[in-house]
DNA sequence: CGTTAAATTAATCAATTGTTTAATTAATAT
DNA sequence: ATATTAATTAAACAATTGATTAATTTAACG
């Protein structure tokens, strides 16, 4: 918004100013997240965190490198809810695992869109980050969790750990991902009330299936759509 | 390949050949899809599909126009599925669903990736054209379907037939979005076999859930690492 | 046949992109 | 103080991109 135009050189050491570094990884989280690293030029983001694009190559010597740290940091934070569940042993981590995981991802939907973006973008330097920082340590922790248990009686003994761990996390991501479509055709929006309800249901139909004759009663009330299912968004422009 | 230079003006009509526009599309969806539109240039897809780059704008006006036509043609693969799952009234939807919608994803990964890819990249035309041609009709057919399969007694009372829908389509098609990161840890790759035996699995978690005490013996057996899972992908220059 | 329309290409355009360079200012060390 | 190093910018660069134009060849129509 402000043209902000600051001359050449270092500035005086401003003690509550952040350094570069960190606003322009902040910056470019936002906006990578939003709408991919492809689509959004390193002018933009330095505008958006009140620098010259010239910083982003002398923190991250290149724009890669921006995008790295950026899917760094958002692994991390990812994982760590993720080894919160599984460090836990009062509840089945299933159970917990919905709970936390879901209501992580409403609080802070852009994390898995990020994710699943660059997954799909076909990079494999990006594939190979994700993997290793984040899909390889989280089945360290998860299926031996569901492993125990399975044992402890508390899960069928048939289930295979891992195949059910892809299933878990595809009910609880899901939903996010197809957001975008959603909204406007269910009229969900993402509130606390929504993770409540998401989280009822994901919880009991994973533990007591579809088919269950007796209706337990603790199953998520009402339906999600709330808002006018047919009055669609402002139509933009057909040809841009 | 071959670099095929040809000269200006209209080609013989050679009865063998496909047309221009189909080559493009076709050539554009595989690349597309792999890739996504952004990653790929109107060079790349014209020389694919053998004709000059110009024709993209002959024929679709745009790079924007070829791409709505690649999506419009994939949406319309997918509901075709939908559309036979939900005619049919021999078993239950969810039942079919699962079966019918694994297998094709199987068939062709590149559709969900397109699918999911696009709804993310926050293109609003693209959004709507998938929410239009896609997604308001599934909705219009399934959960009614599911409502029936309810009232049947086929499948618990208190289910929300969307939020059920939601989770169903999340557990079949989170194995394909995921397959780039999973491939290589956990070792698994798209066969008959693995989508005989992740049918199996998401069957059987839907319906009977995790929790039930009696294993009922149709689970899937086995676990899907068959591979070497720490022999790694040939590590590529960590710069580029 | 001759004229018009359709299909195709080569060449070029204008815009945008990621990156580098040289200059500039302040902090730090000698 | 002076020299060196760190942090920052403006300006320019080279490459790539999507798109347009004019020319060219064949098909279709009278």
């Amino acid at each position: 918004m402000t043209a902000n135009t600051r001359k050449p050189g270092r500035p005086r050491q401003a003690d509550n100013a952040q350094d570069a570094k960190t606003a322009l990884l902040l910056a470019a989280s936002k906006l990578f997240a939003a709408r991919g690293a492809d689509a959004v030029s390193v002018r933009e983001v330095a505008e958006a965190a009140g620098v010259s694009p010239a910083m982003i190559n002398y923190y991250f010597r290149n724009k890669k490198g921006l995008m790295r740290a950026v899917l760094e940091r958002g692994l991390d934070r990812v994982l760590a809810v993720v080894a919160e569940v599984a460090g836990q042993h009062d509840e089945p981590v299933t159970a917990a695992f919905i709970d936390h995981y879901i209501r992580a991802l409403n609080a802070d939907p852009s994390l898995p869109q990020l994710m699943v973006r660059e997954v799909l973008s076909g990079n494999p330097s990006y594939q190979k980050v994700i993997a290793e920082r984040f899909v390889r340590k989280a089945i360290e922790m998860m299926p031996p969790r569901i492993a125990e248990d399975i044992t402890a009686g508390q899960l069928r003994r048939d289930l295979d750990p891992r195949l059910t761990m892809l299933s878990l996390v595809g009910m609880c991501v899901f939903p996010f991902i197809a957001a975008p479509l959603l909204r406007p055709v269910l009229g969900y929006e993402f509130n606390d009330a929504f993770a409540d309800q998401l989280v009822a249901h994901t919880t009991q139909l994973f533990n007591e299936g579809a088919k269950g004759t007796a209706a337990k009663g603790t199953a998520a009330k009402g339906t999600a759509a709330k808002g006018s299912a047919t009055k669609g968004t402002a139509a933009e422009k057909d040809d841009d």
